[in-house]
DNA sequence: TTCTCTTACTTAACGCCGTTAACTTTTCAG
DNA sequence: CTGAAAAGTTAACGGCGTTAAGTAAGAGAA
């Protein structure tokens, strides 16, 4: 009982590791956000984190796995600005509703690039994560519904239904208003 | 008057010229359409073409040239398709609007490559064309809704805002259901 | 016909790209 | 200290977009 070795790990090892993954991933994203998918190259996040290119291999399958990654981190980062959002908020209110309505179009406001980079760059590694950008919004948003309906607030229907009605009025919206500046204005 | 040179063009030359232009632009959208911008490549096209890459030059000022003239091809062939859904319904009517929204939906799941050639491809070419795919759909969502507002079929209100939000529900349910097969059924 | 100009292409080459193979160096458990 | 695994290297391959310079051929004027 002594000692118990709390499972073998090379500690400078996984460390660095750990390290240079995320500044890879950090470096990619920064130059996926920049100039899409065309300006991010092997060999340019590799001099941007110091290290050869081939280096990159030993983290990450290939350019596709990085990329899918770096969207994978974009999708959770929504999703955590998402919840927080509506955390505040009381359960099966339409205020819940709203804050999460709100906060989808902010974040596409705030932080157009990497929506888009969730949006634009996904559908290349489509697939993968079968509907996980989906998870992000719809599934919060269809939560939300589902309260709403327990609570009264909406009468009767089939939460997924309203939920992707209205999902479709949010998503549809910003992405119009995104791919051409309409009117610039929010709803 | 015996023979007036009906304005001196070069036959062979021009209309070469014409052919191979087409089979350019033809083959480039097969391409696109079948593996997105990664795998049309202006050695794959000319290959197919019967040419070498670089005379594509001579037609084109470059691959992102190449590609927004596809995509300015395929939001006209939208275009048409819904213009010639809605001709036989009659102005002002509701059933004109619900056919251009159910036309703009047959269209994305008829030819979902073609949908998704002009709403992701071209933004890779923002600003060149400032507005033309909304011009295709939005633009005709707009004339029908200011027509039912006329015919009193629509109480009031601003015909920008009411077709934007009309506009928003179809092409985010469009979207959504394309980037990720939600239920993949029409409402 | 011949001479010239324009059009429609060609070949050669540059530098960058993703990716592989084979290697060296670093790190740390035993 | 040792040896094996992890972390990273250099060299090289074929393909990419693109440029530069040159060629073949049809069209119009002399």
């Amino acid at each position: 009982m002594s000692l118990t070795k709390p499972k073998r790990q090379r500690r400078n090892h996984r460390g660095k590791t750990a390290n240079t993954k995320t500044r890879i991933l950090e470096i990619a994203r920064d130059l996926l956000v920049a100039g899409g998918i065309q300006s991010l190259s092997m060999r340019a996040v590799a001099a941007k984190v110091g290290i050869s290119a081939t280096a990159i291999y030993h983290y990450f399958d290939g350019k596709q796995d990085l990329v899918d990654r770096v969207v994978e981190l974009g999708i959770r980062r929504l999703h955590e600005y998402l919840q927080q959002a509506i955390t505040s908020q009381p359960a099966g209110s339409l205020e819940k509703l709203l804050a999460l309505a709100e906060a989808y179009i902010r974040f596409a406001y705030e932080n157009q690039q990497y929506f888009q980079v969730i949006y634009r760059i996904r559908s290349d590694a489509l697939g993968r994560f079968e509907n996980l950008p989906v998870h992000s919004g719809y599934d919060l948003m269809r939560q939300c519904v589902g309260e709403c309906i327990e609570n009264g607030v909406f009468r009767s229907g089939d939460p997924a239904v309203i939920s992707t009605y209205l999902w479709s009025i949010i998503h549809g919206l910003v992405t119009l208003t995104m791919t051409c500046s309409l009117h610039g204005g929010e709803p």
